[in-house]
DNA sequence: ATATGTACCCTTAGTACAAGTGGTACATAT
DNA sequence: ATATGTACCACTTGTACTAAGGGTACATAT
């Protein structure tokens, strides 16, 4: 597997490598159960911060699209492939779209809107996420 | 109709001059037809820019509290009582906690979730408005 | 001429967050 | 001792927003 990261590339680091993990299984060039080299070997590799690997890794074990299992490594998930073409920022962006239009609809100011938006991630999710 | 504004106070001018207008309306200091003073008037009668009153009046009118006339004045919205009571930007807000909530339930970071709103405010005049 | 609401331009502060980097530490197991 | 993923701390940089003010101008109508 080959990975390429750009500076120059508006896109975060860290979206980069989760964006090119994600090819690498849809292109079978990796398939579930294959190892990935771990967050300190690539991070040096790419000659970027461990952290930011680490940050990708952390999102794409979210998404079931790798697994890590502690001192062992990190694995590709057994359901990577189907995994990989879920896109959950796609997911929120349609939901936020909608009700924000709705508020739009109703007369809201976007500068409303985004005060609303400041206090309901601010404030605790009640049942403390 | 008294109005005082208190500059120490953490809620910003606008806010403070809405909310002693709606309540004016509803504790009957003011009727429904009633004139209102003029935004440069009453700028200078606070000691506040005409563009602070004049952001007031606008958001007044928008929730059907006044009616400006034009050259003619502005005036207590007739159906001002019942109005003064509707609070947009609670509903605004009531809206964004459901849907956050349910994007955080779905494992989204706080993080994704703001990039997603972002996007969402900045591109959306698809439609138009 | 004067007053009305309204629209645009600019500037000043303050706040908040993203992204990335850096360092350190931990429990795990080889 | 070494390597794994993970967790915490703090920091810099850039961006983008709010609130508020200053100024100027417009069409409206008296």
């Amino acid at each position: 597997m080959e990975i390429i990261i750009d500076i120059d590339i508006a896109d975060p680091l860290f979206a980069q490598l989760m964006e090119q993990i994600k090819n690498a299984v849809i292109s079978g060039s990796v398939l579930p159960g294959d190892a990935l080299p771990s967050i300190r070997q690539l991070a040096n590799d790419l000659g970027v911060n461990n952290k930011t690997v680490a940050k990708a890794y952390r999102l794409l074990e979210r998404d079931n699209v790798i697994q890590t299992k502690g001192y062992r490594g990190t694995y590709v998930h057994p359901e990577a492939i189907k995994n990989s073409s879920v896109d959950l920022p796609a997911l929120v962006k349609a939901k936020l779209d909608a009700i924000i239009t709705d508020c739009r609809d109703a007369g809201a100011t976007d500068s409303e809107i985004r005060i609303a938006f400041a206090e309901v991630m601010q404030n605790p999710p009640i049942g403390g996420q």
